[in-house]
DNA sequence: GCCTGATTGCAACAAGGTTGCGAAAAATGC
DNA sequence: GCATTTTTCGCAACCTTGTTGCAATCAGGC
């Protein structure tokens, strides 16, 4: 009797609720697709993994993206391929984190929590808002294999 | 009977020079460009500060900025709109160090180098390359003035 | 069930950047 | 200086990512 699929669904579902605002079917489909992820995904990822059943059109998704983010419940990563990538805010990725991103594939991941930013210093007259850290490097898949003939995808 | 508006450009030969690289007006140009600007330049600023009397095409600009950005002698960054900024490697920007971006205008900015970042901790099989670090905030123009009528330019 | 404003779909647009290819311009050797 | 070789440039066309205006639809309140 209890649902098995909808898992991140629901969640989503109540998230939404929370939020006072309609509850949309493209709101509750997009969510759910962040929620499901193990990693930031941009819009062409969330479109693919939407069901196609529901014929959500792309520009709803850009605006519920957008609509997640205002309200708090995903962020929204700027990687340097100048694509958007998109997380669930749940993730305890509440506070200020740094990001992961493969310079290779471009994937995108939230990393811990940082402790403590070097200070830096700005010219007179400018502000301080927040620190951003993006660490560049290659993940698990674009790792060179070593010496074992191994398992190296390339999801480009 | 010394040049006194060839300053950056001379500097500017003189570095292509180095590369061994064939010299060309829209080569020697748009480093002069990037050499004589105080911040980091979006395409369409190089473009605009570039001699209208040489005509360069906009994809010669494109692939010259790109060019200068393998030969070492510019930077790209990329801020969170979507556009790529470059800057004269000259400046003393060699190693890695910080950039900042305004939040409110996009004004990009190269800080000092960075003693020391806080390490990170990567997933299993991920390796880094290297850690960027961006503070965001509001730039002397689009900080909001403060009691005196004041200089507030907004540049957009 | 009906009303009303919030949301959606569609088509058209925009910015930033890329590609293919023939023409023009550097370097090189005479 | 001139011909030769090779790189670079200009042009037009294209692509990707994201935005906008507006009419049609839908969610939530009654
Ligand atoms: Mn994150
Ligand atoms: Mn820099
Ligand atoms: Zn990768
Ligand atoms: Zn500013």
């Amino acid at each position: 009797m209890t649902a098995v699929k909808t898992d991140a669904s629901d969640i989503a579902e109540a998230s939404l609720r929370r939020t006072g605002a309609r509850m949309t079917r493209p709101r509750i489909a997009v969510l759910a697709v962040l929620l499901a992820a193990e990693r930031a995904l941009t819009h062409t990822e969330v479109e693919s993994r939407l069901p196609a059943s529901l014929g959500v059109n792309r520009v709803t998704i850009y605006r519920v993206l957008e609509w997640l983010t205002e309200q708090g419940l995903a962020h929204k990563i700027a990687g340097d391929d100048r694509v958007w990538r998109f997380n669930a805010a749940e993730h305890a990725h509440r506070g200020p984190h740094a990001h992961f991103q493969c310079s290779d594939c471009g994937q995108v991941l939230c990393l811990d929590p940082v402790t403590s930013g070097p200070a830096v210093k700005l010219p007179a007259g400018y502000r301080q808002q927040r620190v951003e850290l993006t660490v560049k490097g290659l993940c698990a898949d674009c790792v060179p294999v070593r010496r074992k003939a191994g398992s190296h995808r390339h999801p480009h």
